[in-house]
DNA sequence: TTTACTGCAAATATTTTGCAATATC
DNA sequence: GATATTGCAAAATATTTGCAGTAAA
């Protein structure tokens, strides 16, 4: 089995990060890092130690949290507080610079969505006394699912007072 | 003392919103109100519960967030989770709506911006199976005053190493 | 050999919940 | 008068911290 390129690219960046800042290269942080550059979705801290769990790999949930603190300080890992209940992860590779989240109010589900002409239009921006690293942009919404359960609902109920 | 008009308007939405849901209209529910639009920063139960305090005014933690969650729901209150510490808050008036947020990552503190431009162009969006409510864009970054001090920490150091 | 890192458990912080008393409708 | 709401305290949840033992450099 060829191995994930982006695993690869992680797995170096995090070495040169631990050295540059003589850090230590545990195998928990690399067996961490693997993990989560192994997932294509959002993740938690809990989930994370799950996962690692059912591998036979045991990480105390403090590495875990210590782990996500460094990939996050060295851009591999990117935090999310959706809900204001635990805060959710996912990795930083470069295909995944683009993509935005749609969030809907009804069923809270998060979808992911690639918008080129949006991250153009952001990267063409400046702000004044601020350097911008990245940005985040966070669409509050509905989704057709929800909209037409809530559609039917409202005729079931029109229905019924009409009768 | 002439009463915001932002105040007024939120007052009687509120009032609406809890005849439509059949809420009763308590105290408790109208103080709490009131205090975040006199706010004009961010602000978290905390600080909300102490402000009300120190007016004389008492309410529980817990009828605070139950309140802010009618408000979130009824759109005069906006959450924010910057850290994966507690939620912040903040009101949502009309003047209000263009506002983005730019955080720094050295000192944490976030500026508000207008931003016409960005919501004129988002405002124009529109994403597949998805009834945009509003959006929120999070710019992550540092500030020229961060900037500035990492610069002469640079230096000095560069130049202890020259010497 | 030094000391950063790990795991565990306890501490802290934030939010939610259960319930008796109270106040709105 | 019926019941939604409040306050309080306890519970639940998420994250951080202290420390002794372990392992990377």
């Amino acid at each position: 089995m060829i191995e994930d390129k982006a695993k690869i690219t992680a797995r170096n960046k995090f070495t040169l990060y631990l050295q540059s800042k003589h850090l230590r290269k545990t195998p928990e942080r690399f067996a961490i890092l693997n993990k989560i550059f192994s997932l294509n979705e959002h993740f938690d801290v809990e989930s994370l130690y799950c996962m690692l769990e059912n591998d036979s790999y045991h990480v105390s949930r403090a590495t875990i949290y210590n782990t996500i603190d460094l990939l996050m300080d060295c851009e591999l890992v990117r935090r999310h507080s959706f809900d204001n209940q635990q805060s959710k992860y996912e990795k930083n590779i470069m295909t995944s610079v683009n993509h935005q989240h749609l969030i809907c109010s009804e069923c809270g589900k998060i979808k992911e969505v690639k918008d080129n002409e949006f991250s153009a239009f952001m990267n063409a921006r400046k702000y004044t006394a601020f350097t911008t690293n990245y940005f985040q942009l966070y669409v509050y919404g509905i989704c057709n699912n929800c909209a037409r359960k809530k559609k039917k609902l409202a005729k079931e109920k029109n229905n019924k007072t009409t009768k």
